[in-house]
DNA sequence: CGGCACGGTGTAACCGGTTTCAGTAACCGG
DNA sequence: CCGGTTACTGAAACCGGTTACACCGTGCCG
């Protein structure tokens, strides 16, 4: 059994309230006892208990963060730039994968329970949970989802750089896109979506919408499938994602069609996978985000702020060969 | 403020232990007094104190996870499964990165008064350190690292593989084969080099070494430039990951030279950008070996296990055409 | 020389739960 | 009608820290 305050005191001669002064404030101490406080608790090698001074001191010291899951490229590099942060703030971090599950409300319920605030990334949890735990007071930070009334939020920037990614469709000669993902997955998706269509409609491209069940490479395969047996393919394929886009090209790959020769084919996110198919994508800021939801997280739980913030990152759209202008 | 045990017992007219029983043990009060509990508990929407429970119980509830980093495609997926498992088991998960900073010790020290027990995945800190926590009593588990005396451990499977690997690029017509990699970087690599070497003598590959500073794209780069002003390539590039081989390969393509035919190139691990460059590699059962982690730390936690367990995962060679068989 | 400020320390009341132990009332069999 | 279970409940001790407050001795000032 690890020794106590009491014990290094009754060891030093003193009282609980010295040691506890000696370990956290050195300087108010005599430097006698000092000297016989730090002695007893070297000998009895005492740690103080993070949870006794925890609950005296009403606080956990701890963020915890909800992502939906850690596989892909993108949530991973959000929660290292996130940690990054947190721990050079002397914070611990709890980290929740919630897999879609049906009983997320709980589980951030039950983490909210365990530090002094949290971040929310994308498609986790119900807008009015958060506003539940908001009003419970619990300090709250969402990354990459719409912004909730009252709550600090951090997202890269969607609409404008989709609208960019239109224009070059239409520089690089297409005449039509199909834009391929599901925006009920994710709202970071409606927004691409909504910027693809408002650049189509001002530049004069053609643009429909075609949804996939999965964001995953099996979704782009699929949509694949479904697509060839099209009368005739749209002139470009702007995927709401680079796993998509990826499993699209494998798909149509095999069924003999060449891009960009035949289709122009465009990702989302920029993926290491990305650049060796050679994918034209938009590249965000990942760890960026994790390290401003940090940061905003820190002003929040430290009561440095009141209004609620709103940060857009800026994203890049990265041009590669599979959107290269198309001969006429 | 939240309300607490003795709000809810004063409001209800009974003791906080009866509070707490009701909470926990419904079924050892009376039906009425449970009433009485639940309508007050509601009224004044009482969640108990985690941090009351955990001093009181001496027990966090939470496990923590040690990593170098979350970049890459690797410990992400490894983290995932342990998570996965962890919350299965109703356990909070803390995330400490390491970042290959000097400061680790101190940092996983910290960690360690914050949960009930630890996993420590590759290079992130001593074996002394390890040692010091394990004697201290803190329940430890290793993945993907050298078993350290009397702790836990979980790996994937690198000297048979990598003994395979050497005999695929024998029997694909290979002569000789450099291993490209940094043995200090990481034990794994240190095994998968051995394996390689002992295949490599077996079958009568001639083997050399060539040492990269960094383990990732770049350090392929490097490489590839090193070996394109020797006097003449090597039959075969076995690097130590993926990153490394998708960099170098990248680099070689520039250079002109075409892969397979001008050289064999393999990596590790199956990242996804692995099969869009159709690299031939090893695939590890990531997921496994954290949620592997999670069963083996919950026994110790629990005291349901005395001796310590070592369990190596077998992983799987994927023959991609990185590595197809050469013409004479 | 009296009073005051101040550095240093101890006592005890917290923080919010769990759990032991003892006590009470209802119920049972003899 | 009595002794012994049985079912429930409450008082209080505990978990391991922090901190408000009181206290004491010393040095300084008027």
């Amino acid at each position: 059994m690890a020794s106590t305050i009491r014990d290094v005191a009754r060891s030093a001669g003193v009282s609980i309230a010295t040691v506890s002064r000696a370990m956290r404030e050195p300087s108010i101490v005599s430097v006698e006892t000092l000297r016989r406080v730090r002695a007893a608790a070297d000998e009895l090698d005492y740690t103080p208990s993070q949870l006794g001074r925890q609950l005296a001191e009403r606080r956990h010291g701890a963020n915890g963060i909800v992502f939906p899951d850690l596989s892909g490229p993108y949530y991973g590099e959000v929660v290292v730039g996130y940690e990054d942060v947190a721990s050079e703030l002397g914070r611990a971090v709890l980290i929740l994968a919630t897999h879609g599950r049906p009983a997320a409300r709980e589980m951030i319920t039950r983490l909210a329970g365990r530090c002094d605030g949290l971040v929310v990334l994308g498609h986790t949890v119900s807008d009015e949970a958060l506003l539940e735990l908001a009003e419970r007071g619990v300090p709250l930070v969402t990354v990459a989802r719409p912004p909730v009334a009252g709550v600090d939020s951090v997202a890269a920037e969607n609409h404008r750089t989709a609208f960019a990614l239109a224009t070059h469709l239409a520089d690089s000669g297409a005449r039509s896109v199909v834009f391929l993902g599901n925006p009920d997955r994710s709202p970071d998706v409606t927004e691409r979506r909504a910027g693809l269509f408002a650049g189509a409609r001002e530049v004069g491209l053609e643009v429909s919408e075609l949804r996939v069940e999965t964001m995953d490479e099996q979704g782009g395969a699929v949509a694949a499938e479904h697509l060839c047996q099209q009368p005739a393919l749209p002139d470009a394929i702007a995927c709401a994602n680079d796993e998509l886009a990826l499993g699209l090209m494998t798909a149509l790959r095999e069924r003999g069609v060449v891009v960009p020769r035949d289709v122009l084919v465009t990702g989302w996110d920029d993926v290491m996978a990305a650049r060796y198919a050679e994918l034209t994508t938009v590249r965000q800021p990942l760890r960026d985000l994790g390290a401003t939801a940090a940061r905003f997280l820190d002003d929040l739980i430290a009561g440095r702020r009141a209004e609620p913030r709103i940060e857009v990152l800026p994203t890049e759209l990265i041009v590669r060969s599979s959107s290269s202008p198309r001969e006429r």
